[in-house]
DNA sequence: AACTATTTATAAGA
DNA sequence: TTCTTATAAATAGTT
């Protein structure tokens, strides 16, 4: 394309590989958003510049999305502290059984039946704390006139113990405030 | 581009929207190809046609490789299908170049994997609404003024919300059971 | 960062 | 889908 026709190979100067590549890059994100717009697709890109620095674009579809950017943030460094992570989540829902890590794939038919029903479980317990933190953030919602009492007690009692923290704070403030003011007296003494 | 001049925007003809689809796609990982290779850059590329096909392209560096094809899995069960078709898809764009099929292939093994990216998100979101609900359940050992003062609003109001709800509920109830004495008296007339 | 001669991509038609 | 071709768009080299 332009004035020569290039044979696609990596390009040895680093100035005009840096060049070509700050062009293309615009040339591509733009393809991409196209398509993306275009032909209603879900689509990702992403690049690491010669120099490292990364581009990412993301149409459409926020599934994507997410692991995108985990990916994106993910650095060299934090890709070992994830896999320690994972194999202590292993090692957890093994319960604290010691695995190697490097062996678990001696019953991977069972292992992904288990991981389907962790997968399962935890969906649950999300609902349900959602739930629950539905009933906080609207307690009037709750139709048990039970329920209701023990809510109405707790949220009286949280009231108070609030109230009493922000006491608490505002006279540590207040405190922290006339030790400043208390110290930059004394340094005027030394000026 | 070509006899007209388009404005980018999504295609309603759902044949044009896959026409164009195919034709852009070729372009945009020739695209992708040629960057990855002139600029020596770290690249991915991933794309879900309108009929949900996935699309996949990794330049250079392997380290992305995992990570995309981890994605791809999203539809696993469409695999050999779409392995096929992007493998033809790669030879047509390379000249026919014979690429290695193993490179495309998702396993169990990889999906395995997949599951536990899940598992640890999950995990992570749990503990978020757990660490919320804590708040929600002490308030007090919130730490910030701002914050507290929020919250106080928030169950100040909840707690006169409650309240009112309260009384409704109790006044439905009695309302209820005076019904059922009037109803219990309309039948004693016809015992 | 702009320009422009050329190459490349592609929309429409077959 | 595939090919053809007129035209729009991208970009290599230059300033």
């Amino acid at each position: 394309m332009g004035r020569n026709r290039l044979i696609i190979k990596r390009l040895n100067n680093p100035k005009a590989r840096q060049t070509t590549y700050s062009k293309r890059k615009i040339g591509i994100l733009k393809k991409a958003k196209e398509l993306s717009v275009m032909c209603d697709v879900d689509l990702a890109l992403i690049m690491f510049s010669p120099s490292g620095i990364p581009t990412l674009f993301v149409g459409q579809n926020k599934r994507l999305h997410g692991v995108m950017e985990r990916l994106l943030k993910m650095s060299i460094e934090n890709r070992e502290k994830r896999r320690n992570y994972t194999v202590k989540l292993l090692k957890k829902m093994y319960n604290n059984t010691e695995i190697n890590p490097r062996n678990f794939s001696l019953d991977k038919a069972e292992f992904l039946k288990f991981q389907q029903d962790q997968l399962r479980e935890l969906n649950e317990k999300i609902a349900h704390k959602t739930k629950i933190l539905s009933e906080w953030k609207n307690p009037q919602k709750i139709n048990n006139l039970n329920q209701i009492q023990i809510m109405q007690n707790h949220l009286a009692a949280s009231l108070n113990n609030i109230r009493a923290k922000k006491r608490e704070l505002i006279i540590q403030e207040k405190e922290q405030q006339r030790r400043l003011r208390a110290s930059q007296i004394n340094n005027n003494l030394f000026i």
